[in-house]
DNA sequence: TTGAAAGCGCTAACAG
DNA sequence: CTGTTAGCGCTTTCAA
């Protein structure tokens, strides 16, 4: 409220209610006992003040704020919309309101954002954390208790939180396994971590903490394998991370005459590109090429012929997420876990029998 | 934070320092004054302490949370989610952090919200109210001064308050002009409000109290009038508020014999409807009909023919609406104001002259 | 420059 | 059942 008027009170409420400031306190709690005389008498007053209590005072006593912090990326990003949305509905239901905040992959804004909310005194946490080594403020808070629950990546300054994601290698593994059976062998993946393939392929890496793009990556390269299919490094089509940088790499990858006969994209935003990328090259779907995007974008659903995707449980993720949160609030601390939520295959037209070339 | 721990607060760290603690809250503080010697040894007890203060007790005496409430319909639509960004920007900008929360159309939810973040007091809200004759939870926080901005549409029970919104009118005026040019002139719009527009036409309307799909309507009968073109009613598609009610409408519609020559679509949902419509009839854009969607989505821009829309500045209209609360709340209260911010005409490929039949 | 003390609005004992 | 009394952590006079 503005610093304008100084509110009514429970202390106004009593007053003019004839009763004491406890007595007003307990029946506008709700708690303790009064008579049905001071009930009715308390509450008329307080609805004749227009009395509003005051949560401040309230958290303060009580130590809980009732709200909890979202920390995202970027919420004008239709992933994380729809994922919020879910946090959102589920905080309501528990009595929660939340706190929202964009870092759009800066550090400095995430760690402020950290201190913030600490001071705001929310009751707990869910962070889509950025993709760094340390992050002291995240792992204070971790230290001192506060409920946490990562987003769809993980945080080796938060590893003693539970992790809520989608389950990245089962989502490559749907792909794969859906060319396979249409007689698919040369399939090319379109990944932002493309560049670093070796890297994870070493024998060392501990996958627990790679961030999505390379676990998309990695299960696709593990599904090939399954399917008895050799990696052919020349299918793997590296690219920055945005449309634009998707659709020039397929589109030089794809004008080459040894073109793969099916492309399975790892993001949302490189669908898009390497969609358009085969719009350039005026090639034909599925007749020239099998193509997969990842995420059930409302585009993927309009083009013609339709495309096949692999689509993640958006709301789910947010709701399980909240609900985890929810329980760490305000249970005991329970124990770190990785929830990964099952990715969904969404066959369309996009996608047909290998030919032979 | 959790309740779990007492944490350290400014009593805690004035005796680590050895000095009182009105002086170590005040260096914490960064008022008043104090020996360079007090801010050190306060400083650095603060530091090693992990002190992190408590925001709560701040506002408590301050009077403000440095909070602003947002309440929209979905944070997972496309238009929200991208206002929301803008809201957010500004809003950390200038120092404030931002509670979201979902209405879904529903009233109720609309007034409990209001009400938890007046508990919560915030600093001010910024809402897109639902549209409906009494509020008595909107009117009562306006009446209390409570600093407000109606987002995207007015409410009578905020007419105290500034209205930040597309230019409605003007959106559809763009599309008939560019039509108009192109040499069309049996013009179809697809409208949500298509039902009611006898009653719109009434000469006792106030505009000021339509919401956005009755002014784009009407923006569009004005239009069509100041460029000397009969309004044929049969055109003036009418429609629910989803993707598959424009569908449906416009199919029916589009199968007549006496077709329109272009189609105007007047909400984001309503225009990919109509685009299935279009490639369920199997017409082809703009040969058989000029087609302009509402809304630059990301499907317009991936489709063939891509198509021309009505485009809304989202962004700007988030941070036009932060900019205008944050000055309510530090400035004296503002004379309501309303802002239309233009909309603007993105030419594609789906729009073309006019031929004869 | 520094300390003591009085609240902000509410809850929670603890006596009557 | 009801009133009195302490705080929750911080800011802010007001003296010293």
């Amino acid at each position: 409220m503005a610093k304008t008027e100084r509110g009514v009170n429970v202390f106004d409420v009593a007053r003019a209610a004839g009763v004491s400031k406890s007595t007003a306190a307990r029946v506008l709690a709700g708690a303790g006992s009064a008579s049905p005389r001071a009930v009715e008498r308390v509450r008329a007053a307080a609805a004749s003040l227009g009395y509003t209590p005051n949560g401040l005072a309230k958290a303060m006593v009580s130590g809980e704020t009732n709200t909890i912090g979202v920390i995202v990326p970027d919420i004008s990003s239709a992933f994380f919309a729809a994922v919020v949305r879910g946090i959102t509905d589920v905080a309501r239901t528990e009595g929660f309101e939340v706190l929202l905040s964009n870092t759009d992959g800066h550090a400095e804004a995430e760690d402020r954002t950290l201190e913030v909310f600490a001071q705001k005194r929310v009751d707990g946490i869910v962070i889509a954390p950025l993709n760094r080594e340390r992050s002291a403020a995240l792992a204070q808070l971790e230290a001192l208790g506060m409920p946490l629950v990562l987003l769809d990546r993980s945080s080796p300054a938060a590893s003693g939180s539970t992790l809520v994601s989608l389950d990245h290698a089962a989502a490559s593994g749907l792909a794969v396994e859906h060319l396979v059976k249409l007689g698919h062998e040369r399939i090319a993946v379109l990944s932002e971590a493309g560049g670093r393939l070796d890297e994870l392929l070493a024998p060392d890496v501990d996958r627990s903490q790679l961030p999505p793009s390379s676990l998309r990556l990695l299960g696709f390269v593990d599904a090939m394998a399954e399917h008895g299919l050799p990696l052919d490094r020349s299918a793997v089509i590296a690219a920055g991370y945005d449309r634009e940088a998707g659709r020039a790499a397929v589109r030089e990858r794809f004008a080459r005459d040894d073109r793969p006969t099916a492309l399975y994209c790892t993001s949302e935003l490189l669908s898009s590109g390497a969609y358009e990328a085969l719009l350039d090259l005026g090639l034909r779907y599925p007749e020239d090429v099998s193509f997969i995007g990842f995420d059930d974008q409302e585009w993927c659903t309009l083009v013609r012929p339709a495309i096949t995707v692999v689509a993640q449980p958006h709301y789910d993720l947010g709701s399980a997420t909240a609900h985890r949160l929810v329980a760490a609030i305000r249970g005991p601390r329970p124990d770190p876990a990785r929830i990964a939520l099952p990715p969904t295959l969404v066959v369309r037209h996009s996608t047909g029998p290998a030919r032979a070339r």
